[in-house]
RNA sequence: GCGAAAGUGGCGGAAUUGGCAGACGCGCCAGACUUAGGAUCUGGUACCGAAAGGUGUGGGGGUUCGAGUCCCCCCUUUCGCACCA
């Protein structure tokens, strides 16, 4: 051991060490207790970035701690490595996106490794890899089959920067999810998967994970989901046979509908307009209507001014026969509910301005219930029918007014009964409906998994068999960012014969999203060269469900959701049994850095200027340093505002370890080191009964605190055991065996809860308090906290007069509340506050503190 | 506009969940060692006050012996959602 703390000597000589022993290799016939460890995997981009650095950190904490705790874990690393980017520079520079895809791995791979993340690279994976992306194929054959995966005409959300579809949760906002340009709307072919049928379960099975994921998320998918209870009607159209259904969560107020309105795109609306007057001039504004909307960029877009158009059709209110007209407009959306609404102004808010502005009839059906000043009797506001003065929509529930026989109910009871009475007459009935919308997965994209579909002008649209997967990406292809498919101009690819009839045939050049890759990997790190199938179930099960995952909050509602979606349907193939995937979510704050010449912390951007190279962090202060920083900084979820000064602040820590552990080591040969066992508690001096004390706390406080996951109070513990250390004064030359004794525990504790912050030095320590073959060759080197030792044999009690803080007290923690309280009163300093006043009483929590009430 | 979360020293943040506010670190101040210090060590550091003491957790009210913590109103910031019937 040296001297002095060299971090970039001892971190290359564990990390060789590591590698060699094979450290961080888990296995599967381990006969531990398992514990998945799982980090979101990386896109190759080229560099590491601290927010990478900041994720890693966190979970190699957890792993280590797990490992040193006597768990197997399973903590693994792959590439996130199809997509854009790799595209983008094929068409930049004219590099081919695998070759620009492999260089950086390799680079992001050597930092990682200089970091000393602790990933078993046995079962490092790339999703660019045909062994990998072939059973994304796979799978979507499996929901072929199933009709979970399917080809519609739809208006999808298009990225005009880079040319390409976007899912609904990649277009959330009205923006590119990547490059934040607005998007348009587009008719495009395109192939779904059908995550809608999973609508419910991605509801009610947030109930098996609330207890571990950050209820943020949780509010988020629930809202993207979008689960709706209401009812469906269907009204009947005047001298037509068709009818329009509409969704409403409001049936009870039917009575007070002046208007059906329909979406513009609703397809009945030709048919219904048929030989109408209007018909043109009704297709000309639905027309309009939808030029408008695919341009419109949503970002800023207050809501757009309502427009409407009357049909001239009239529905027939199926409660009361009685007509009103049909319109049009813009602010009904196809692709919810049934896309027409009822519309009912005196109770809608945005029906409300709609017949404002159209000047509809107005009609309150829903009183508010006032409760009279004894709050016996509800007094009923009267309705006032067909009225223009009233000022506001009235969205409460309430009770029925103006509603035939209806009338009198509260809105709760009239909402059931009425969708019954609507499912018993055969014109509706209780409805749910939900927000989201089936997944959009193609892109018209090269790099990325061809969708395994060719197309046959004799059989149609055939999917390739199993056995001939992975359909493979040509090596090369010309690039040009034309919004097509590269892989439509190359004809090795896209003709080929049809697996049915073998005539001549092409494939679908569209390619799978990225997020298909990331929905599953995690479960192909447990068996991650399996030829036969996307992983053994058997092993997978071991493994899974994760037990801690840790990623930004940014894929909140596509990553997160997607994967939990995956997992059910990987469920339904027989291929897991965990109705979820993750058990436990952390998502971790961003890392932010002062932007130049302002004041403004943002995100760490090339593009800002404020970047930090965690290359440049590891060669000058060591990895050790960089992580522990990170970790101390700020708790995970928090922002994390860069400073180089604390990074420092880390270095000085742990070289202050690093001498005392110096200073200390001679002492420990085996004449000094007595087993405790062998001492009697008496030959403790006091300092080192103080000392063990504190390191025993410690051990129960880190311990606590890991299993929270609160990294940042865990490193400000084992400073506060090193500043213990050092007021130990006795010198380690004329340490008694008792004194020896317990510098050794304070120090061993320290260097061992060390590890999962700053791994290679304290693995560098531990060899050099003599022990042999690495912190993971004896399983459970955690120590274990001794609850009377770490008791106080003293206790400072506060004394309180009137609540304010008056004096301490020093008494014996097993003290009767009794004398706690004579003590107390008897203090000087308290009795000069209490003198002249009366007591009137005398608060005493034990353990605690004393309030004395005069007055 | 709607919804959620959060406001604690110069800064990042602690506070066993109703019981000593400010742990730990950064920064700053003073001192020691030093040819030197952007190294290291020691001490100090919420605010006002010479002290006694007083005041302090965004602001105002309330509950309580006691409130950073619970309740009500307001302000600010951040993040989500944006015609979802």
């Amino acid at each position: 051991m040296d001297e002095k703390y060299f971090p970039e000597q001892i971190e290359e000589k564990w990390q060789l060490r590591w590698a060699q022993d094979g450290a961080f290799e888990a296995n599967d016939d381990d006969p531990r207790p398992k514990f998945y460890a799982l980090e979101m995997l990386p896109y190759p981009s080229g560099f590491l970035h601290m927010g990478h650095v900041r994720n890693y950190s966190i979970g190699d904490a957890l792993a280590w701690y797990k490992r040193l705790r006597g768990f197997n874990v399973l903590h693994p690393i792959g590439w996130d490595s199809f997509g854009q980017p790799a595209e983008q520079a094929a068409i930049k520079r004219g590099i081919q996106p695998r070759d620009w895809t492999e260089e950086n791995i390799a680079h992001m791979r050597g930092q990682l490794q200089r970091l000393g993340v602790s990933y078993d690279w046995r079962r490092e994976i790339a999703a660019h890899r045909p062994d990998y992306y072939k059973w994304d194929q796979w799978f979507f054959l499996k929901m072929f089959e199933r009709d979970l995966a399917y080809k519609r005409t739809s208006a999808v959300n298009w990225c005009p920067n880079e040319e390409t579809v976007l899912s609904n949760e990649q277009s959330s906002g009205g923006i590119c999810w990547r490059c934040g340009t607005p998007v348009v709307k587009k008719e495009l072919e395109q192939w779904f998967l059908r995550i809608t049928r999973y609508a419910e379960e991605l509801v009610s099975d947030i109930k098996e994970i609330e207890d571990g994921w950050p209820e943020k998320v949780l509010k988020r998918q629930r809202d993207w989901v979008g689960r709706s209870e209401g009812a469906y009607i269907d009204f009947a159209v005047k001298d037509h046979d068709d009818k329009v259904r509409v969704f409403t969560t409001r049936i009870d107020t039917i009575f007070g509908a002046t208007a059906i309105v329909l979406s513009a795109e609703h397809p009945l609306l030709p048919k219904l307009l048929a030989g109408s007057s209007l018909k043109d001039d009704v297709v000309r504004f639905a027309a309009k209507i939808e030029g408008a909307r695919a341009i419109k960029a949503q970002d800023a877009a207050e809501a757009e001014e309502k427009l409407g158009m009357n049909t001239g059709l009239l529905a027939v209110n199926p409660f009361n026969g009685e007509l009103m007209p049909v319109w049009v407009a813009n602010y009904v959306l196809m692709d919810y509910g049934a896309g027409a609404v009822m519309s009912v102004p005196a109770h809608d808010e945005r029906d409300f301005e709609f017949a404002c502005k159209y000047t509809l009839p107005i009609r309150q059906v829903i009183a508010p219930i006032v409760h009279g000043p004894q709050g016996e009797s509800a007094d009923i506001v009267p309705g006032t029918a067909q009225s223009m003065d009233v000022k506001i929509a009235f969205t409460e529930y309430g009770e029925l007014v103006n509603s035939g026989d209806w009338s009198g109910k509260l809105s709760h009871h009239a909402m059931r009964e009425m969708a019954d009475y609507a499912a018993e007459k055969n014109f509706g009935g209780p409805a749910v409906t939900y927000r989201i919308r089936d997944w959009g997965i193609s892109r018209q994209r090269f790099w990325g998994a061809p969708i395994p579909i060719v197309y046959c002008g004799v059989c149609g649209t055939v999917p390739v068999p199993e056995k001939d997967l992975p359909v493979r990406l040509p090596d090369n292809a010309e690039f040009t960012g034309t919004g097509e498919s590269p892989l439509k101009s190359v004809p090795e690819f896209v003709n080929t014969t049809c697996p049915k009839c073998g005539r001549p045939a092409t494939r679908e050049t569209d390619t799978m999203d990225t997020f298909v890759d990331s929905s599953w990997y995690f479960f192909r790190y447990t068996d991650p060269r399996n030829e036969a199938m996307p992983f053994d179930p058997a092993i997978a099960a071991k493994w899974t469900p994760v037990d801690q995952y840790i990623g930004g909050d940014s894929h909140a509602v596509m990553h997160l959701i997607y994967t939990r979606f995956w997992n059910k349907v990987m469920r339904d193939l027989g291929l897991v049994k965990a109705n979820e995937p993750v058990k436990r979510l952390l998502t971790q704050g961003m890392v932010t850095n002062r932007v130049e010449g302002t004041n403004e912390w943002k995100a760490m951007s090339k593009s800002l200027g404020n970047g930090v190279d965690p290359d440049e962090m590891i060669k000058a202060y060591g990895a050790d340093a960089t992580r522990m920083f990170v970790l101390f900084a700020a708790p995970p979820e928090n922002e994390l505002r860069w400073s180089e000064a604390g990074i420092e602040g880390a270095v000085r820590f742990l070289r202050r370890v690093w001498t005392m552990v110096y200073r200390r080591r001679e002492a420990f040969d085996d004449r000094r080191a007595t087993p405790a066992a062998k001492l009697s508690a008496d030959e403790f001096s006091d300092a080192a009964r103080a000392l063990r004390r504190k390191t025993h706390q410690t051990i129960a406080r880190v311990t606590d605190d890991f299993e929270k996951l609160d990294l940042n109070t865990n490193v400000a513990a084992l400073m506060e055991l090193l500043n213990a250390l050092g007021e130990f004064s006795v010198e380690p030359a004329a340490a008694s065996p008792a004194d020896a004794f317990a510098a050794r525990e304070a120090i061993e504790a320290l260097v061992v809860m060390l590890a999962p912050f700053s791994p290679h030095v304290a693995e560098e320590m531990w060899e050099s308090l003599g022990h042999e073959g690495g912190l993971l060759k004896t399983t459970e080197v955690w120590p274990v906290a001794d609850p009377e030792l770490a008791r106080k044999e003293e206790l400072e009690i506060p004394v309180q007069v009137n609540g304010k803080l008056r004096s301490r007290v020093i008494v014996a923690p097993d003290i009767t509340e009794a004398d706690l309280r004579t003590i107390a009163l008897a203090d000087s300093k308290v009795q000069s506050f209490i003198d002249g006043h009366e007591v009137v009483k005398v608060i005493v929590v034990p353990q605690r503190l004393v309030n004395v009430v005069v007055k």
